[in-house]
DNA sequence: CAGGTATAGTTGTATCATGCAACTATATCT
DNA sequence: AGATATAGTTGCATGATACAACTATACCTG
């Protein structure tokens, strides 16, 4: 299973691989550059940008439910939703059924920020899009969230021939 | 130029484009979160570990040049260059022609672990284009290699509409 | 129902990444 | 020679993050 074994019956899947593994760390750096210089914009961190975004586009969610969609530990998402409540952009309510959950949603003033930030992002991506052939601006997502699942499942279950497991 | 302006003119540009955020929000997510996992593998971060890998690619660098590619601040690529340092990953050597400058270039060690890690990526880049049609295999890269340029080119020289410049 | 166990969230603490600003040393220009 | 520019380092502050300890609530079992 490593390149070595795998190289002289898959050539151009290895080739195809390192240039992946290339472009999307270069894409990363770009787009994590990209992102902290922006967030400023709307006087908040660009952590705290993506959490405001999951739950306006999840609706209320738990702690936990936020921790899993961001990839985060509870507590780190227990900090970024006290960030955000401190700003007033979201509130939170006991769950009626279960006193131990917190339901977190976003207020007025949040969904309010989060149209504002989306419109801006938009426009951009459309500018962005308009450099691509028709075809690629349907394909570029679509291949992206496939990606995005791929590696997602790749990390949970199955930890691959990498790691320290 | 926002989104309303444009959104009767170009209904499937603008749909395109909010698929494209999202999607590109999720990967960078779980990219990042693979990432934070596999570095301690190495007993590096993952700072470090894109930093080596840049010094190979790149061949000897200096701190200013390390910086740049890395889009980083040269006193935190000059940290990252330290840590690649105490850990004899990279030698640092004064430039002849100037006195200034410093030459950061990779040492045996360093190149033995990045061969490793590189290997371990690629078979499991491998892996994960498998689950590709054999064109897309190829088209992937290649679409990632043109989002991240364009996403860098946007960063770079014009602010765009979008902040606080 | 009492006691044990599991779960949701919060808080303490440590670490790392990062930027900005001040500083040092070298180079270049006038 | 002196002024200015550039490369790099270091001090300092902040933010993101994980892990572990803790609290409070819920559920389960005898």
């Amino acid at each position: 299973m490593t390149p070595e074994t795998l190289a002289p019956f898959h050539p151009s899947l290895m080739r195809d691989a390192g240039r992946l593994q290339e472009a999307l760390t270069e894409l990363m750096r770009v787009v994590r550059f990209r992102d902290r210089d922006r967030a400023c914009c709307y006087d908040l961190s660009a952590s705290q940008c993506h959490a405001l975004e999951a739950l306006v586009r999840q609706g209320p969610m738990t702690v936990n439910d936020l921790a899993a969609h961001l990839y985060l530990e509870k507590s780190t998402a227990s900090r970024l939703a006290g960030s955000l409540l401190d700003k007033e952009l979201v509130r939170k309510r006991a769950a009626r059924s279960d006193g131990r959950v917190v339901m977190l949603q976003v207020t007025e003033a949040g969904h309010r920020l989060s149209r504002r930030i989306l419109n801006d992002l938009t426009a951009e991506y459309m500018e962005l899009l308009e450099g691509f052939e028709p075809e690629v601006r349907w394909a570029l997502p679509t291949l992206l969230e496939r990606l995005a699942s791929v590696v997602a499942r790749r990390g949970a279950g199955d930890p691959g021939p990498s790691c320290c497991s």
